[in-house]
DNA sequence: TAGGTTTGTTTCAAACTTGAACCAAGCCCG
DNA sequence: CGGGCTTGGTTCAAGTTTGAAACAAACCTA
């Protein structure tokens, strides 16, 4: 089968994209390590865990939701560990499991440093853009995730695996 | 000043932003990985490189395309450089400037792959997306990456510096 | 035209990411 | 029970990224 070339529109939006992302990371991880001495991922982790119940998650639920690598998060982990930002605890349901748990300290940072972040999302992000372009983009990253979490992922037009994982941390 | 906060619509669009992202960023590099041997970032150095007259730009345009730092440039260079992909000459106009240029191989390289990238970039972007979407995403991403640049990015509601480049790569 | 600043690029060490391999602990079924 | 497969996490080496510092050529400007 003959290639289907991005027509030129698709590629302008392509480039765009690209260019935004790369710029918006950029920036959001230059503040963050100004500001909290840390890049934006390790901000999310602890931003993960004081939204979630008690302050803590396992480490898979924690990879799931920031869209890592479980090796990418056990080093990330180590280090906000060592930081004294958040503590390792083990799963008392699950004796291979382990939990991040966010600590005073972690939680003293991420309340003194959210200004600043929200601020330079606001400024870099939202402050560009209508409500309407609000929703737009939603949708648009909503529809590209789903795709992607699903396998819709692939080119090749086959079966779909199909493989979903479940085990809640604390059942 | 006190914070604005997301609203909850922001957050909402902020965390699928952050997943589509995330997830798309690593499914293109996976693909090029596999396929290419080497992550978007250096297959997008290719190919900025074949869309340049004469297949060659000096290496800040080349930063400046891909809105990557100089030094991480310099890295990459060096990598493609030792797999024969691209080859380093000295500009002939500015003694201190430096100019990558494509090779044949590299070239091929990028002809032999490419049809794999777009497929991976159709499946993973395009095909989930209406018309429509296609062009809220390239005025989104535009706005985006054009507040970012001019350094409206910061929060800091102040003067603007308004230091611009010039220097073409060949005067 | 000398001296100071700016611009283009590289270098270096420290931090981070990747992917494959590994180690347990749970799970399953005869 | 007792292997064998799956799941949750970590480890390790190789590769990449970062940011500050170093260099050198080019560009002022008095």
């Amino acid at each position: 089968m003959t290639t289907r070339w991005l027509t030129s529109k698709e590629q302008r939006a392509w480039r765009a994209y690209i260019a935004a992302t790369h710029l918006l990371e950029d920036a959001i991880d230059r503040q963050l390590q100004q500001d909290a001495g840390m890049p934006h991922l390790y901000y999310s982790i602890l931003a993960n865990l004081s939204d979630a119940p008690e302050h803590r998650l396992r480490m898979t639920d924690l990879a799931e939701r920031t869209k890592i690598t479980r090796s990418r998060l056990t080093y990330a982990v180590t280090r906000l560990e060592k930081d004294g930002l958040l503590r390792r605890e083990n799963c008392r349901w699950d004796k291979r499991g382990s939990v991040a748990a966010l600590t005073e300290e972690g939680m003293a940072t991420l309340e003194r440093t959210a200004p600043g972040h929200v601020a330079t999302v606001r400024a870099s992000l939202f402050d560009q853009l209508t409500e309407e372009q609000v929703d737009q983009l939603e949708e648009i990253c909503t529809g590209i995730a789903r795709a992607l979490e699903s396998d819709d992922a692939r080119p090749a037009p086959d079966e779909v695996p199909w493989r979903r994982r479940s085990s809640p941390s604390c059942p």
